[in-house]
DNA sequence: GGGATATATTTGCCTAGGCATGTAAAATCC
DNA sequence: GGATTTTACATGCCTAGGCAAATATATCCC
């Protein structure tokens, strides 16, 4: 359960400099991590933001909507608005569930099943250069310690 | 120079997972961060995106637009429309020089400088709750394998 | 000085996410 | 079984970023 009455005081606020924040190294390995991605992902006409529920779909077979936006960590409406735009480039389908007319059923079309082959190529490579002249023990304690962040925050979040 | 010939393959397009992948953990990580900043800041009617050039400006005492741009990761035109926003808050104000009528210079109103000394106490605040449980060795270690990783892409970008 | 070039800012058009509301369909409760 | 609540999805309104074109001004080169 770690410190929860007194945490360490890494950053204080009079001395809160940017240049030495987790958070904005973070901000510039993940913009760099997107860009490489997207530059590399336009020639199958997709973005980072569209690769994500394409894969889950691939995955599945079939997802729902709901599904989806958990999965992309985004909500209901952007992501039926973001279906729109992959539906209109060919890549998924829509169908109403017959057993539950709310749900919709989205799945690939041939075109996005062949798109889709292609993204974890990217994002491995991507992510290799990324990650250049680490070693496999520096790779697994940058995992740890995100994954201890992305904890840290799950609780503050359930707490409220 | 790092392994230039043969970067180690961490990840593979066949074995891809997203959940033990780099990426995914930080992007998980930022937007709690982001999150639990925007949840604080509200109570000032200011977002993530606002406070880095308030910040900037409280910093400089006048900037131009390109320079927020640049200190923000952007482009000018997003800054132009992020500044409006910020203007038609009330909490900076936008001057053409008289030596250069291509810039305009911004500075912060009385009430930007108020809302501006929240900030740091937000942001090294929602930073040291997401590094609960760490060690200072290894908030250090941290930060050097991001800057290594923002230095891996920094080298990309200029290569092309 | 005057034309070519570079720079600073703005604007338009696109993708994209957060939040609140609307709507239909299902599940639950009496 | 009919009213109430919950769920799934869609839509509207906001902030926000990327890219390209337009505009104005400054600089450079002869």
């Amino acid at each position: 359960m770690s410190s929860s009455k007194a945490p360490v005081q890494f950053y204080k606020a009079g001395e809160y400099g940017l240049q030495e924040s987790v958070g904005y190294l973070m901000k510039r390995s993940m913009l760099s991590l997107v860009y490489q991605a997207d530059r590399r992902l336009a020639s199958l006409d997709l973005t980072s933001a569209q690769w994500v529920p394409l894969m889950r779909i691939h995955e599945l077979g079939q997802a729902t909507v709901a599904e989806l936006a958990r999965w992309s960590n985004t909500d209901a409406g952007a992501m039926t608005r973001l279906l729109d735009r992959l539906e209109k480039k060919g890549l998924c389908r829509r169908e109403r569930s017959l057993t539950d007319r709310r749900v919709v059923h989205v799945s690939l079309t041939p075109e996005g099943e062949i798109a889709v082959q292609q993204v974890p190529v990217v994002l491995a490579d991507v992510t290799n250069l990324h990650l250049d002249g680490f070693t496999r023990a520096e790779w697994q304690t940058l995992k740890d310690l995100l994954q201890r962040m992305v904890a840290n925050g799950d609780r503050l979040r359930d707490e409220g």
